[in-house]
DNA sequence: ATAGAGAATGAGATTCATTCTCATTTTACA
DNA sequence: TGTAAAATGAGAATGAATCTCATTCTCTAT
């Protein structure tokens, strides 16, 4: 298939190969890619399809994706880390931000349109050359903002 | 002391008492305001002063101040918490922006006048209303980047 | 295709920041 | 001032992430 052709691209060119599990994990991954996964649970899903995996070893691939641009390591304030992927890993991919809903949990993605005034204004006040950024918003989802308005 | 007060009523109105303890951390706080300080750094700092203090109350107080508002806990991706004061803890004051610099490792702290508009794009795009937000900017501080121009 | 060198894996041990426990001390208020 | 409730601190416990090392796999040169 046509994304495993890339990843192994982008493997072989940082000087790893492309292994049965970091092709399994790379497809869970795909197959949940709204979904903020940590490595346990990354672990579990792969473990429940009876594909025999570490969890060593995910934590190990999680790095290495990470180290290469295949994926993005975010932290929702829950202890542990969450992995998402990279949209376009072979050019340069915005990050997302991600919009924490205090409600329900919830997280959403969203893009950045506004940041490059934002990095502009940085780079001038500050001479500060910006390389990527993380943003999180805390706040209420459209669903809880409703809920709120009637209490 | 003045910030002494407000540290007072502050707490109180929340139902805790103004400890020597949780004074001790306050003061600690303000002596070294730029610091970003994990729990453990500001433990030792206190026993160096010679002032007893257990690591766990550390901890719980920083938990405290950060509920309450006195300070914000923040992640520079170091596996530790780190912590700063908010700058005017009485009315609704900025969260800081971070910029960490890839180079040297300093972290500057910048304020935040563009996001007003990201806040409102975010509300109309996805009817999500912000109460927070947390920013990290990732690049090269005004000396790296000559650093790097000379390479 | 195959051997051999180096990379990758996985089970379990280890680390380390943070939280919990509980006996003791301190604080606030009647 | 006495007492109930809150706070403290030493050390134990927790849990995510990393490390170790014997075994297995992958890649390349022949």
């Amino acid at each position: 298939m046509n994304s495993n052709l890339t990843l192994k691209k982008k493997l072989v060119e940082s000087g790893y190969s492309l292994t049965s599990q970091r092709e399994e994990v790379y497809t869970e991954l795909i197959e949940n890619a709204s979904a903020h996964m940590t490595a346990e649970e990354i672990f579990i899903k792969l473990s429940q399809r009876h594909l025999r995996i570490g969890l060593s070893t995910v934590y190990r691939t999680m790095s290495i994706f990470t180290n290469i641009g295949i994926t993005d390591k975010v932290d929702f304030d829950d202890g542990m880390s969450r992995y998402e992927l990279v949209e376009d890993f072979s050019g340069n991919s915005h990050r997302h931000h991600h919009l924490i809903c205090l409600g329900c949990g919830r997280v959403e993605d969203a893009f950045d349109d506004l940041m490059e005034d934002l990095e502009k204004d940085v780079l001038e006040k500050f001479s500060f050359n910006i390389i990527d950024h993380s943003v999180k918003m805390y706040g209420y989802c459209a669903d809880c903002s409703k809920k709120q308005d009637k209490n």
